[in-house]
DNA sequence: TTCTATTTGGACCGAAACAGTACTGTTTCA
DNA sequence: TGAAACAGTACTGTTTCGGTCCAAATAGAA
């Protein structure tokens, strides 16, 4: 299905909640603001917190609170995140390749993997929050004609 | 990890492979010449028949060819055809969506959906068998700073 | 100083999806 | 008529994901 976990999902929706408001915050308050299962919640901020991304506060009155302003996450350090590195194929950065000297188009995946973080590197989490992400980039890159291939098109 | 199956992975390189010859090939050869193993090469191939990306020829004598040619089949209709549409996350296109109402960031999923399809779509098999998607897209699409997000910008 | 309430941190477990395989049926050509 | 090759379905083992539970840590009050 090429899509990412809800773990992702629910980062980005806690961490824009969590721009709005320049103070710590608990996770039970997020759950309830945002209407994610408290414990999910848990989860998601527990591993932000360890990839830097949010900075945790133990004990009583702790919390969250972001460690970057909301323009400077970018989707894809979250997705980076959260569901790990951004690599299309495991034949990549000495990934296993059972058939990599027959296969033919070795690394050719790069190119795709770097497209893909280069889309999603230019969208941020400030983006997420209003519509700008139209008009910072003029349309969203490259037109795509359709998809190519098949009569159909099938979105 | 956001990463396609290995059996989209596969159907690229079982495409490549086929558009190198011109005539139908059987899915035993096209094992044997990819190293890919048999059972799961024709199991890619019928998904692909279906999908309308390769034709088949049943009977004896028969085997797979593209129903296109590898300059008009993207990276995205293979893997549309393979894994399903791409769309990132669920709360899409109707899906459903708990926290509709709370989540704050409703459809701006799509604008991130759209930059994957279109970065994807520019891709087609003939640009994984040459080197040529960064002469074409001139660079891949967006400079993409460095993903933004701490000092480590885990690539 | 000590105790307690609050909150995060890490480990664990069940469920679902996926990759891979095998088998049977249908079609076509020699 | 027989062999070759695709079409469809079903099954199984593995991996990953989503969710839950318990332990460690901190701040504040007594």
């Amino acid at each position: 299905m090429l899509k990412l976990s809800k773990l992702t999902d629910y980062a980005v929706v806690a961490l824009v909640r969590l721009g709005q408001k320049d103070e710590v915050t608990t996770s039970p308050v997020l759950s309830r603001s945002t209407g994610i299962p408290e414990p999910t919640v848990a989860k998601v901020l527990k591993i932000l917190a360890t990839q830097g991304i949010v900075i945790s506060q133990r004990g009583a009155r702790g919390g969250y609170r972001l460690a970057y302003p909301l323009e400077e996450i970018s989707i894809a350090a979250v997705i980076q995140a959260i569901d790990g590195p951004i690599s299309l194929t495991t034949c990549v950065d000495g990934g296993e390749c059972d058939a990599r000297s027959t296969c033919g188009l070795g690394g050719q995946w790069d190119m795709v993997n770097a497209a893909i973080r280069n889309a999603l590197s230019a969208i941020t989490l400030a983006d997420m929050k209003n519509h700008t992400v139209l008009d910072r980039l003029g349309g969203l890159g490259n037109p795509a004609p359709s998809m190519l291939v098949g009569p159909e098109a099938t979105a």
